[in-house]
DNA sequence: GTCTATAATTCGATAGAC
DNA sequence: GTCTATCGAATTATAGAC
């Protein structure tokens, strides 16, 4: 064979593309290190050689940061929306978001780091929107969240793949509203 | 070594609960056969004679069978209760939802079993509840349902693993009537 | 019905040449 | 920086003895 042209930076980024698309498809398991090589067009030890093991290559392939707007000084339909449009961005911006939600089904670490994603990322900027158990109210944002994008992105359920953004707001902005917002909701 | 005493009933069914919990823990991947003999107390070989192989096991495993009572004629608030219950009764009965729920995150033919499950068993049920748009109102109640199972029992967030039934009625109740109910829901 | 032995495959990882 | 060759481990699955 001919020698692929050197190009550290570019080899390095087509194994991590290839290898973020594959977790993201099939979760960890799944994934060998042999079918990421094929997909970059590269030499299996090359993945190696950059990201060290399998470990490391998802390691970096599901590094996620979810910086929420400020939502302090806003009403419950404008908090809704902001969270639903930055919902929409996350998933098609990269399919970082999707490699997480999958591994974590099946990985305690994994599940470990998008517990922390919703907590120590996202829990923070839910909590100025709360009324008041800002730790329940963020939680059960996130469980919205995560529950719709499983259905839709997950199991494919043809009502939720059907909606446009401004219908998914429709839909699913009210519940985000009253989860942070209504003083009616939990134990009395 | 001695024998194991003969009784093909017996083995068959401590095979296939070893296996349930193992595939509730861990999803499809992580289980191998030899990991479900060790805990069934078994040989190896047993588990290929009864279920043919790894993926006839979980077929098994995962069979679900989600009966929900008749929500014709009940309040927003009676039904809400009713899907929470049933809810509590499914996980608590056995891991199966939980099988499914893992397994689909990263098998398409697990994902098709559970959004059969929800789409084919549960769906018809909750169309009847519904006011109108049965396939989208009963997909967003399976999203809250699921999201809420993904991020108490995979995520294993506090705020919701310290909940009980009744702070859990309190909470997300309402979201599941109302998904049902609200005609100001979805687009107008 | 239960168990032993092993075939066949697949995969992660390493050593070292170019 | 890229590639070849290969090792060693783990796993599913089979054949057949007891």
């Amino acid at each position: 064979m001919t020698p692929r042209p050197r190009d550290a930076a570019g080899t390095r980024r087509a194994i991590l593309d290839a290898g973020r698309a594959q977790f993201a498809r099939d979760g960890f398991e799944r994934v060998t290190i042999r079918s990421v090589a094929a997909e970059a067009g590269v030499d299996p030890a090359l993945v190696m050689r950059y990201f060290t093991n399998k470990a490391g290559l998802f390691a970096e392939a599901a590094a996620l940061e979810v910086v929420l707007p400020d939502l302090t000084g806003l009403g419950p339909g404008a908090i809704a929306d902001a969270l639903v449009d930055r919902f929409f961005e996350l998933f098609d911006d990269s399919p970082t978001f999707l490699v997480l939600l999958r591994a974590a089904a099946t990985s305690g670490e994994a599940a470990e780091r998008l517990l922390a994603v919703l907590l120590e990322q996202a829990g923070p900027a839910l909590a100025t929107a709360a009324v008041d158990r800002p730790a329940e109210r963020a939680a059960l944002v996130g469980s919205q969240i995560l529950g719709f994008a499983f259905v839709r992105f997950v199991l494919g359920a043809p009502a939720l793949t059907a909606m446009d953004r401004a219908e998914v707001r429709a839909w699913i902005g009210p519940t985000l509203a009253r989860y942070l917002t209504d003083r009616d909701l939990g134990p009395a």
